[in-house]
DNA sequence: ATCATCACG
DNA sequence: ACGTACGTGATGATA
């Protein structure tokens, strides 16, 4: 039995794309449109398994439409460009999918399909329309029925002719005379003002059809009788143009429509193009039956070690290839290992169980682990060699780590999960969550199941290194790589393994001081607001201050009500709680995550082991988890007492920090090229004063207070990319003032503002900005049509060369350091690493060597055109060293 | 899970 | 005209 379908190329991709977020792949192509009509494609024919299959689309500017009636789709707003660079897309893919499509000058996908319903009808051939348009409602009969999305494309709702009885008591014909009557606003056909479904429902119940009400009118009563009779020729007009023409000259036969499966390979290439990963994996799992014979997650062997098979293992460990350690959880320290996956070739992949892996037999393997000339390519080596180190295996001779590939080729990919960057590979992994389960769901598979995850990921790995490497080579990233990320990652292990002393007991006591003073401020805002309420719940504060106290509301969120600092000091001279409620927001702070979230983290040495994220932030900075040591409270006293909690672990020592003075700047001043402001450092000015002097053109001297607070906030601003609203709303001035500012600024700076510039173009013609080091990041979004959207992409593109670059030097200074504070044979550790700041713990004897060495080798981790400039402090604990 | 808030560079 | 400063992580409330 023939079944065809027929869909709505136009209208199923606008839905697509208005349903869905913004997706874009790494070539900053949209897809989101692409992506929403490929899984409803799948899903359809999935459940309906046609044997003849045609996506229609309109062309040509004008249709026929246009000729009869002049304002057809008029004031209907231009196609956005993220959404018409999706067209050739689709009609690639589909064409890679050996999915036919037709289009023909002059006329809609609606007259397409209208023509070929007609024939159906005639010929007996069982047919169903796809669309998102209503209209096609006209087309039903007994052959054809019309499957309208709903919800966006997520679900569709089949109407066959009883159903549309059923539901609005009309023929499909008369859904023709419906939109006479009641019109369409998209497409701007006018109907009768005034007329929405509900009357045109009422009306056509009553007399049939638009002629019919037309010649009744007089018995129509009240205002709606004029109404009609004035706007008669509309209604006749509009009922032509939204009925759907059936005489397309199409003559192809049913033959061509014939649908016979996918194009499994042409889609695949398709996918991965598009980095479709969730269908690729579909396809991959899919795809084992005789249909596609492509690559499947497919079978794999893997030999599960035991005391028995291990000298098969050891045999195979100069041909290992790829290797995975998979822990359980987020946080690798003190985190459940289930064991180690090794990956040679398809008969020779093991899985080594952790109470395997710590065992007398598993030495030789251990030993393998540990030799740092056995050369390893694994996936997240950082967090491995931290699991393992906790269990006291030791992990050396990694060559090369996956997720730092995949991380230096995209870093604002959203997850560099194993099972997501292999599949964008085209490498179909399973994910974790499918195999675990996820949040309360998680549970372990069996043995046997875990064994073959985990050896199907050092398959992957090994694999995926393969395409990496090439890749790293070809963007010239091999030193960024090879000499800075990857030898970074096992510093950073050290560190975190060193971890930081913790004063418990002092912690102890400021929390006691905190609750004490909390329990205070706790009274005195309940007595203020004249009733108990949850003061974090910003629901019910927003209800105390701005309905029962009758306060002015400032400004709100989606939710309700803005109550945040800005908003509260705002609010300050009109209540006298309000200032007691920032005081309150401060401490509680403190509190919750300071006091209680830090203790919560001490293990029992008496130390906090964070975990630096060395794959998160997009431009090249670290970032700390469990707990975050990179936001310990610096900026008021009360907060900044806390630094007095992290101490050295032994007795005596110090703890030593050394920070780079304006380090943003000065790699702005490089970067740049800006004259003006390289003199600025290489006279070792003082920025802002030097900043204001310019802008200002003053003296030194004539330099006020508040002059270098605002030409510290510009400061600020050129780094974050400048507005002038941002620089307005920091600064309390309007926004002309703000503007102007900026352009004083660019006058003198004028090399700043030719990077700014020039940093712009670079982005829309390369599609990404680079730092000094060749840390990339693309920028899909300089391209949007939006505003909003472009701008951001813009600021982006000046801030991330300057604040990547940052991050590449003080990488650079870490991973030096290590090396000579290891040919030195110091015992000093370096402990922490805060953006711009690093913070060691050093022995009495070797304060003097440790200052030299580290600011030395600070300053010259990379030669700009100006001079880095560090200052180095000591102290007994975090605070003292300031 | 997401939001609002606030800690840091 | 549009309406945000750049980059992070943790907490408690709420849906």
């Amino acid at each position: 039995m023939a079944k065809c379908l027929l869909i709505d190329g136009n209208s199923i991709i606008n839905r697509a794309f208005y349903a869905l977020p913004p997706l874009t792949n790494g070539a900053g192509l949209h897809t989101n449109a692409v992506y929403g009509f490929t899984t409803m494609l799948l899903r359809i024919i999935e459940e309906e398994k046609p044997t003849h299959l045609l996506v229609a689309f309109d062309a040509g500017k004008r249709t026929f439409r246009h000729e009869e009636y002049g304002d057809y789709k008029g004031g209907r707003s231009k196609t956005p460009s993220e959404l018409s660079e999706q067209f050739p897309l689709l009609k690639e893919l589909l064409q890679a999918m050996n999915v036919k499509q037709f289009e023909i000058e002059g006329y809609e996908a609606d007259d397409i399909i209208g023509t070929l319903t007609k024939r159906a009808d005639e010929e007996g051939i069982e047919t169903i329309v796809v669309s998102g348009d209503k209209d096609m409602l006209q087309l039903a009969s007994d052959r054809v029925r019309i499957a309208l999305t709903r919800k966006g494309i997520s679900e569709t709702e089949m109407y066959d002719p009883a159903y549309i009885q059923e539901k609005y008591q009309l023929t499909p014909r008369q859904i023709i005379d419906l939109k006479g009557l009641m019109g369409d606003a998209s497409d701007n056909i006018p109907g009768v003002p005034g007329v929405g479904e509900k009357t045109a429902l009422k009306l056509l119940h009553q007399f049939g059809s638009v002629e019919g009400v037309l010649e009744h009118v007089e018995e129509i009563k009240g205002k709606m009788k004029e109404t009609i009779k004035e706007h008669a020729d509309s209604a006749r007009m509009s009922k032509e143009i939204a009925t759907i023409f059936r005489e397309v000259p199409y003559d192809a036969g049913w033959d061509e429509l014939a649908f016979e499966g996918f194009d499994t390979n042409g889609m695949r290439t398709m996918f991965q193009k598009l980095e479709f990963k969730s269908l690729l994996e579909r396809l991959a799992i899919g795809g084992s039956d005789a249909a596609s014979g492509g690559s499947e997650a497919a079978a794999i062997q893997v030999t599960t070690v035991d005391a028995s098979t291990v000298a098969s293992l050891v045999a195979a460990l100069p041909d290992v290839r790829g290797a995975h350690v998979e822990s359980i959880g987020e946080n690798p320290h003190g985190a459940e290992v289930l064991g180690l996956a090794l990956y040679a070739d398809e008969e020779r992949t093991y899985f080594a169980p952790m109470p395997f892996l710590a065992s007398s037999e598993a030495a030789p393997l251990r030993s393998w682990l540990a030799d740092a000339n056995a050369r390893k390519t694994i996936h997240d080596a950082h967090k491995a060699e931290l699991a393992l180190a906790w269990q006291g295996v030791e992990l050396r001779g990694v060559a090369f780590d996956t997720i730092l590939a995949a991380y230096l080729l995209d870093p604002t990919e959203s997850s560099h999960a194993l099972s997501d960057i292999a599949g964008k590979d085209g490498i179909a992994v399973p994910s974790d969550d499918d195999v675990f389960g996820k949040g309360a769901k998680f549970k372990l598979p069996e043995p046997e199941k875990i064994a073959e995850h985990l050896g199907r990921k050092a398959r992957a790995v090994a694999e995926l290194a393969e395409r990496q490497r090439k890749k790293l080579a070809e963007h010239e990233m091999e030193p960024l790589m090879y000499e800075l990320e990857l030898p970074l990652s096992f510093v950073l292990a050290r560190m975190e393994l060193q971890g930081v002393k913790v004063d418990v007991d002092e912690l102890k006591r400021y929390g006691v001081e905190l609750t004490e003073a909390l329990d205070k401020l706790v009274a005195t805002i309940y007595e203020q607001a004249g009733t108990e309420f949850n003061l974090n719940s910003t629901k019910q504060l927003g209800e105390i201050l701005f309905e029962k106290l009758g306060l002015p509301p400032v400004k709100k969120t989606k939710t309700g009500y803005s109550t945040d600092a800005e908003v509260l000091e705002k609010l300050a001279p009109y209540h006298e709680i309000v200032s007691n409620l920032l005081h309150y927001r401060t401490l509680s702070k403190l509190q919750s995550t300071y006091v209680e979230g830090l203790q919560k983290e001490v293990r029992a040495t008496g130390k906090i082991h964070t975990y630096y994220r060395q794959t998160i932030a997009a431009t090249g900075r670290l970032s700390s988890q469990f707990p975050n040591l990179q936001n310990i409270p610096i900026r008021t006293e009360e907060g900044r007492k806390l630094r007095k909690m992290f101490v050295p672990s032994e007795p005596g020592w110090r703890i030593l920090a050394a920070d780079y003075s304006q380090i943003e700047l000065r790699v702005l001043a490089h970067i740049s090229g800006d004259e003006r402001m390289k003199e600025a450092f290489q006279n070792d000015m003082d920025i802002h004063t030097k900043t204001a002097m310019d802008v200002f053109g003053v003296s030194a001297d004539a330099v006020d207070a508040n002059m270098r607070r605002q030409a510290k906030a510009v400061n600020f601003g050129i780094v974050y990319g400048i507005s002038d609203f941002g620089l307005s709303n920091n600064l309390g001035i309007n926004r002309k003032d703000a503007a102007q500012f900026i352009e004083q600024y660019l006058d003198v700076f004028s090399g700043v503002r030719r990077f700014m510039d020039d940093i712009k173009k670079q982005a829309r013609k390369d599609g990404y900005v680079t730092t000094l080091l060749n840390r990339r990041r693309y920028l899909p979004e300089i391209h949007a049509s939006n505003f909003n959207i472009r701008s951001f992409a813009e600021r982006t593109a000046m801030n991330t060369p300057i604040q990547g670059t940052a991050a590449d030097i003080i990488k650079l200074a870490m991973v030096r350091l290590d090396d000579r504070m290891r040919e030195a044979g110091v015992k000093s550790r370096m402990l922490l690493q805060v953006h711009d700041e690093l913070v060691f713990e050093v022995p009495p004897e070797e304060l003097e060597t440790m200052r030299a060495m580290v600011r030395e080798t600070m300053e010259s981790a990379l030669a700009l055109d100006v001079p880095l400039k560090v200052e180095v402090s000591e102290g007994s604990n975090w605070y003292e060293a300031k």
